[in-house]
DNA sequence: GTCTATATGTGGATAGAC
DNA sequence: GTCTATCCACATATAGAC
């Protein structure tokens, strides 16, 4: 995973190369975000990437080690940005605060972000070659951590005893669909891109369906 | 999923269709279709498309026009399998035999054929560039009378006034997801690969959060 | 640090023997 | 109808001039 170029400056004073480096490397990565959610890894070519970003093709290898390293540079800053956005789930708050909260946050991520989520679809749907580590042991704990949250919802009777398991598959699995199978639901609505309607309305759809499924109690209706 | 008709014309015609060439062209089919799912269109190569049917590479250019040609005959068998699954959407049945059933069927579907989803899948997040025919207005036609459904049992009371629309992407979404997404589900329950109790309780959430999430109402427990 | 020219390998496709 | 040997295009990667 680290064969990515590093500046390790101790001495050398030169701080507008390593801007250059930092900007350069900005515009690669996101030209290769395109090309290989559209195309895949071995579907996207160091050529139409540097074309992309307006850079000769040369200068990918002076910045990236190879194409695998260009590949695993842009999965790692897509995991990022997944890991910053879904990791506010805590026993103390309320579900009905909570879910809506989330499958909000979820959609917008699909909307914004669509390339990000179909590049890691493409990855685990290959059988996630380049993620070995992320899934290892350690997921299944963090995985653990989450479902208890939900149990512990659950023992305090806010919502019905269901699998928080197969309800955080469902969570994931309703929103990221706006952005991987996109093109079929545009195709479905007759709408190319999507409006901002249909994304608001897809969002009521699931809170309505997903908190009334789980039996999620409003606490101001309540005592 | 649509009686639409898909033209994809990958086979080559010849006057005589032999045994031989008909039990071959099965071999490179079911072959392609694991290294098409694993690694893509492009990732892909003939030469171990070949090696694993256990045929000279030569061979699959004889039975088949070109890769391209390859590619589509096994997206043509994947949707068809899909259209023989799920057609059985009638105004006259009641949600609550229907979408369980429904569920179950998709559910069955991921853990019977994740190959086909995921070929599929793959497909649909690249674009859908060999779908293109599939996906044009005879789609939308048919996905209007898909929703017309629901919407019939919404103005018979028997469930929730919600967007059938995303109903229908929230089933798609939720079921395809255990084979599009086995490797990461698998991380995260310990389990490879999942058993039989994991897709079981993985149907019994999903319609528990589904039906009542939708309100449909149990034609066995009133009056 | 940047880029041109090129080496090297892989893969799709085909000719032609059997 | 089947398969070996080969051609050719393309993509990765690097050497070396500037």
């Amino acid at each position: 995973m680290g064969d990515n170029p590093v500046i390790l400056d101790g001495e050398k004073e030169l701080p507008s190369v390593g801007r250059i480096r930092q900007k350069n490397e900005e515009i690669i990565l996101q030209a290769a975000e395109e090309e290989f959610a559209l195309f895949g890894f071995k579907g996207a070519s160091m050529q139409k990437i540097a074309d992309r970003a307006e850079l000769p093709k040369a200068n990918l290898h002076y910045y990236f080690k190879n194409k695998l390293g260009l590949y695993t540079a842009v999965l790692r800053q897509v995991i990022e940005l997944w890991d910053n956005t879904l990791n506010d789930l805590t026993p103390e708050h309320d579900p009905a605060i909570v879910l809506p909260h989330y499958i909000r946050e979820k959609i917008h991520f699909a909307k914004a972000y669509p390339l990000a989520s179909r590049l890691f679809a493409k990855e685990i749907i290959s059988g996630a070659p380049q993620l070995q580590e992320y899934f290892s042991d350690g997921y299944q704990v963090w995985f653990d951590q989450r479902t208890a949250v939900f149990q512990s919802w659950i023992d305090q009777g806010k919502m019905d005893p269901i699998d928080p398991a197969h309800l955080i598959f469902l969570l994931w699995s309703s929103t990221q669909h706006y952005a991987d199978f996109a093109v079929q639901i545009e195709s479905a609505l007759g709408s190319h891109p999507l409006s901002d309607g249909h994304y608001d309305s897809a969002t009521d759809t699931l809170i309505h369906i997903i908190l009334k499924g789980c039996g999620v109690r409003f606490p101001t209706a309540t005592v």
